[in-house]
DNA sequence: CCAAAGTCGTGACACAGGTCACGGGACGGT
DNA sequence: ACCGTCCCGTGACCTGTGTCACGACTTTGG
């Protein structure tokens, strides 16, 4: 992907909150690094520490939880273009992860180091308006699924997520989906919308 | 409550991650208003506006949904003394709450208007960088809530709880704490610790 | 001080979903 | 072209949890 590609993907992304001056974005660009990831492979994985934020550009992310005895996966979140995912409890504490972060696809992002991070919240307070705005969301978000698991049987909450997520069905094997659901891949695989 | 005693509640709250000058915190006091509710009143219900952002001073609230068919109620979170509670989203969009609130005590909070939130973001920015730790948290609670829901049994969550939060233990009836772990009162009451 | 409402335990039964086992098909790497 | 790995469906069975019903005790409010 092209410099200026990458650049006006992630000033679009955050101008959909924030506006930007070219002096300003110059100054938040500077802050991340470009990396690229093969499928298959860990951005995090648990046990060791998270030096960055990420900002996918392309790609396909999951990231899990694995219980350690029975080795099954917990998905907590699916990640693609114009999303951030991270184990972000151990990224702001600077400690290991207890979460991986495995691509489900090639992947592109750009990386913010926790440095980089607040030296872009200390030089420009919009930038912590901006992150603001997006925890926040984050937050409701996770409050809603919450509910979902509380009072939603396995269908009802098979249908939320085709109806919220339709392109994900097509990138994403049942298998990862079950894990995301909460349920067994048997369970999901016998659900007829 | 004397006046200074709701005061220094409030700095304290906040210099635990935020420093303020006599001013600043003259400023932001200056925002809120005082106010108090009674056992079983609602300070947010379902279908109406929600006109303020709440910190406790002292008391005890659930944030709740109920199911409109059945009638069954899901407890989002409990919230006492120096917890925020509110059906966020409802506030910061401004529509209707979704979600209910109710006093399980008598309690006394700090009420923050939507406009006075934003009059006092823009005048303070510590104030935002205050919440954008107070949401991190709130995300990252939620993010275990989650993965608690997907990967624990009855039984492990109703431990976890005591674990964490034992003083709630003798404070909320244990039909409250089902409607919180997301299990029936009666499969509760069949758990031994 | 009494009535109404809330609290809590427990038994009987139903059912959603987990677990284990099997087979067949698609895909990727060598 | 082949082999290993993943993917997906399906049957049989088991179990945790929900639901309904009942009774006793405690708290609350008028």
């Amino acid at each position: 992907m092209h410099n200026y590609m990458m650049q006006s993907k992630l000033r679009q992304h955050i101008e959909k909150l924030v506006p930007l001056t070219d002096e300003e974005f110059a100054f938040v660009e500077k802050h991340f690094v470009y990396m690229k990831f093969k499928k298959h492979q860990f951005m995090v994985q648990r046990g060791e520490p998270v030096p960055y934020n990420y900002f996918l550009l392309s790609g396909l992310t999951k990231l899990v939880y694995t219980n350690e005895e029975t080795e099954k996966q917990s998905i907590l979140a699916f990640a693609m273009e114009d999303w951030w995912d991270n184990d972000f409890e151990a990224y702001y504490t600077r400690t290991k992860a207890t979460l991986s972060m495995e691509c489900l696809e090639d992947t592109e992002a750009l990386c913010l180091s926790l440095d980089d991070f607040n030296a872009l919240r200390a030089g420009l307070p919009k930038i912590e308006h901006f992150f603001l705005e997006k925890v926040t969301a984050g937050f409701l978000a996770g409050q809603r699924r919450i509910l979902s698991l509380m009072t939603s049987s396995a269908q009802e909450r098979y249908k939320q997520f085709v109806a919220q997520h339709p392109s994900l069905l097509q990138r994403v094997p049942k298998t990862q989906l079950a894990a995301y659901l909460g349920v067994s891949r048997e369970t999901l695989s016998r659900l007829d919308l």
